[in-house]
DNA sequence: TGTACATCAGTGAACGCGCGTTCACTGATGTAC
DNA sequence: TGTACATCAGTGAACGCGCGTTCACTGATGTAC
């Protein structure tokens, strides 16, 4: 009762309306985001959404591109702490790739996972889809230059690396992987694994 | 107009409808799926397919197992072929999983992929999975016995094993990985990488 | 071999539900003068 | 500082659609005798 009386404007309904959808997301899939039950659950009327967004793909299309910016947020962190072209920056992107994953499903699963929508038709996370994996294919293209990696078509190597990564994210995120495994372990081979088969002098 | 009037018996409808199902899944996705527009694609009323299922989930399920049998089935014939504890037997195992993906897309999707269902939910589908991840896990232990790869909880060697597969199948059959690119390169590379994770000499 | 009958695979019309979305509206807010 | 007015964020009721599913039914088939 300490609520002053919910006010006629919501304030940041936006914000909050892109949140709400990335909850709902998580518990039941891009299915279980209603544009009747968001508006409800965040004490707005069925049509209020409407105001912010044309439809409701619009609406999820917005929580990926939050994902989208904040993956590339991340990973630009690792840049800047770890530039140059050491193999430990490589393994420092998996990881934050997958970490981003494990703390971001519902923004995981619309951006790459099961729920993700056409990207192709969609510019703008093409863009930041697009972004993302041309950047890994410039680090592995300077790793190339400056020793460490084999000389190979980078984007074959960003695609072998891309898949290690997602096929970790997809499985910890969809639960296939059993509580009572050792989990850091799984993170730490799958990125060892990942470097060992870009590493100049892996055998063949 | 060579069929003789339709015949009021299909004959071998309940087949026919889990392969029109993995057709309408590969063109749409689950979602793509209708009762009724099943029934009418194979020239039968809306209703006979609950003749054959209870349910629409039914039907999907049916789709996934005949998934699971055919992938089972594959991967027993790489046993017996390379039988012994070569890792080339490992590596294939590698390619056949991802290959199973590639000419099943739809089975695919609904037995790990985006459209999976709630597997824990359906005993059958569970069990199907969990006796392919026991099997690669039996393998494993027999190649850390008779040498070739480092002794170590063989759950986690699968998992990164299958993270490595799971993910490369899931970017082809989003096609996620652009057409230019050399495929065959990726998912050798990939099955490489997998083995050079596995591998007991490989650095740490 | 013929017949009665149970059983099974189909039909086609209809029901009811949940959903996305629209519509005419009202209350709040910002701003020009 | 007040006032008129445009604009924007909300409301709540309703529409229409597509879907899964059910129901009473009919045609075909197999089998006991």
């Amino acid at each position: 009762m300490t609520k002053s009386a919910a006010p006629y404007h919501h304030g940041s309904l936006k914000d909050a309306l892109v949140d709400e959808a990335a909850a709902m997301i998580a518990e039941g899939g891009v299915d279980g985001v209603t544009m009747r039950a968001i508006g409800e659950r965040l004490g707005v009327s069925r049509a209020a959404p409407y105001r912010h967004f044309p439809d409701k793909t619009a609406l999820i299309v917005a929580v990926a591109a939050t994902g989208f910016a904040r993956l590339s947020h991340r990973l630009r962190s690792v840049d800047a702490e770890a530039a140059g072209a050491s193999l430990g920056r490589i393994r420092r992107m998996g990881e934050e790739y997958i970490r981003f994953a494990i703390e971001n499903p519902a923004h995981y699963r619309v951006m790459y996972g099961k729920e993700a929508l056409a990207r192709r038709e969609q510019p703008e996370l093409r863009q930041a889809g697009d972004a993302i994996f041309d950047h890994l294919v410039d680090v592995l293209r300077a790793h190339q230059r400056s020793g460490g990696i084999k000389r190979q078509d980078p984007r074959v190597q960003a695609y072998v690396a891309w898949s290690a990564a997602h096929g970790l994210a997809s499985l910890l995120i969809e639960e296939q992987i059993l509580a009572d495994v050792d989990v850091d372990a799984v993170i730490g081979q799958t990125t060892n694994a990942l470097l060992n088969g870009l590493r100049r002098r892996a055998r063949r």
